[in-house]
DNA sequence: ATGTGTGCAAACAGTTTGCAAGCTT
DNA sequence: AAGCTTGCAAACTGTTTGCACACAT
């Protein structure tokens, strides 16, 4: 018989990474979903959560997100251009949806604009209280 | 006699950082201010740097900019509002003037809004070529 | 049965800190 | 002379990799 791993193997600790992302309604950091995810896999080592986020995004499954000083959150792919909103009093990530206009209008002439990236801080409305 | 030592010093490295921004008209990462300064004192030590780095922010000399998913870049500090570009080839961040209209008007009801950061990526004039 | 995925530990890169010696005041 | 500043090395944090074993197919 030919045997042909080709699909990935559907495992407890990516099918609890993938429950974490289903259920958080907002970007996760590596430590956030590996907290989540443990509560299903107690032993779930941090570099598979970074094999796993690596491999996902790969399959165009997760998108990560970059923020300024800080570590990448990851969320679902698929959605619509958005910015995020970041908490500096939880540390959350926020989706926020919407672009301001005029953004490619500011590269300097000569450059080539591929992209960007806005990310709005302050307290989020569960921290503002 | 009483001493009393409330200045900061004016050492050969300290005096090559400020040099080294002073000559370069954009932000530089610890990597690249080091590399400049060395030109002056070649035995300058990284650690050295990390350290003045942090004393020109807070004596507000110097002010940190943080990029998505870069290390800091620092650019002298008191100039107005601003963004800036990263170039994807050389990896080099350029100030970039102005701001786009509507920003406050993204964040979700009930968040503090504080400020935001805004950073265009593509390739600069000089790699474009 | 096969060989990918996992967990643990070691390896890495970037940044920070401890300490003896040097240099500025 | 006094003590801040430096350079080197060790400590740290976050992420990646090596390897033997477990487990999904």
């Amino acid at each position: 018989v030919s045997y042909h791993y080709l699909v990935e193997r559907r495992t407890r600790q990516r099918e609890a990474l993938r429950r974490a992302f289903a259920r958080a309604d907002r970007p996760l950091s590596p430590q956030e979903v590996t907290a989540l995810a443990r509560r299903e896999v107690p032993a779930l080592g941090i570099a598979t959560v970074y094999r796993n986020l690596k491999a996902m995004v790969k399959e165009g499954e997760l998108r990560p997100v970059e923020l300024p000083g800080q570590p990448d959150r990851y969320e679902p792919a698929g959605k619509a251009h958005h910015h995020h909103f970041h908490c500096r009093r939880c540390d959350g990530v926020f989706e926020v949806d919407g672009c301001p206009a005029g953004v490619k209008a500011l590269a300097p002439r000569g450059f080539r604009l591929e992209g960007h990236d806005l990310t709005l801080f302050g307290v989020c409305n569960r921290c503002a209280r």
